[in-house]
DNA sequence: TCGATTGTCTAGCGGTGCTAGGATTCGAGG
DNA sequence: CCTCGAATCCTAGCACCGCTAGACAATCGA
């Protein structure tokens, strides 16, 4: 019995390692970089060792996606607040959105823009990425204003919070006007 | 002479073959099938004629991007215009850009999400794409509000913009309630 | 008509994600 | 303690990718 718990734990352990590393290696080259070639190297294993933890790459990356939507969970509700007031609250919430963007930006592409095999938007929806919306959500449902249901409000915010992290990050908008875009989206789109 | 300029032609006109070729595969089966083999294929010609055109694959993906936004800029222009007051030509406007990406995923994601080699907000931008940002700019320029720096507020604009468009298509936000969503962020940017 | 230039193709390089099948290690039962 | 079966892991290879060197053929000017 113990032998065999002990291997599933080594086995939890390497499933670990293959994951952070694949999040390192993306950080730190991006996500052309991570090949199962030069993932199975880092871990010292060959290939087909991966291949018996993940279906494949894709899955690799959902993996990562997972991960980040955790932290971004936590990191949204430790900083939300510690503001004052609804608009300052907002203002939190958005900044550490955009800020968990650019500083895990492999990261964030596992979440958001490569495929990763996810569900989202259904029930099937895996736990931390429902999360990651509801942490945004409990900031954001005291400024959706009356009548409007606070689920959708969510979502165009978030949308307009990825569409500003995506643009941004690719050099396609100016990087110097951010935190003037910030306060202009949420001094509209918030009432307070 | 008349030679040259008929070779030269000829050229032009396999060159614009090609382009039409990647976007038509493109649109048909997703970026990921459009190989160089394939690619060739499709035109009749060996793989390396594409690149006596194009640099690479990056470029032709580029140049897709282009024609794109060539289009999405006299969509955006034939359709504000068409609505009375300025909320309404806000909201067709929105909504022809939605529908441009809706209808062109692959040229969508040309322009905004894979590396076509192309500059942005920069002055050697080239201009189709400074002219579709100049036909948002046209139309919400006026909705901007009193104070507000009309190319901050469409930068903001295009980004929620953007940020809907991606989502929704990628299934990382419901179908659904598209339209309400829609509204929402009109009625909150535009400032009528 | 001949030589040079232009155009195009075949073949191949190093890389990718992924997998079949053989070798090796390791725990369990006699 | 030894042997056997099962689990584990690796080597080698598949078909495909973007891209390019170099051979070949067609065309042009002299």
């Amino acid at each position: 019995m113990s032998v065999q718990e002990r291997k599933e734990r080594e086995r939890a352990a390497r499933e670990r390692l293959i994951v952070a590393t694949a999040r390192e290696l993306a950080e730190e080259q991006g996500w052309d970089a991570v090949t199962t070639r030069r993932l199975a190297e880092r871990i010292e294993y060959s290939q087909p060792v991966l291949y018996s933890h993940f279906r494949g790459k894709r899955e690799i990356i959902g993996a990562v996606a997972l991960e980040g939507a955790t932290e971004m969970a936590a990191a949204l509700r430790a900083a939300a607040p510690t503001a004052d007031g609804p608009r300052a609250r907002v203002v939190v919430l958005a900044r550490t959105y955009l800020d968990f963007a650019e500083r895990n930006p492999a990261v964030y592409d596992a979440m958001f823009q490569l495929d990763g095999g996810l569900a989202f938007a259904r029930e099937d929806t895996p736990a931390p990425l429902k999360d990651a919306f509801a942490a945004l959500l409990e900031t954001l449902a005291e400024v959706a204003g009356d009548g409007v249901h606070p689920g959708v409000f969510t979502e165009v915010f978030w949308a307009s919070l990825h569409g500003l992290a995506t643009l941004t990050r690719a050099g396609r908008l100016p990087a110097e006007y951010a935190e003037g875009r910030l306060e202009l989206l949420v001094d509209r789109l918030a009432v307070v």
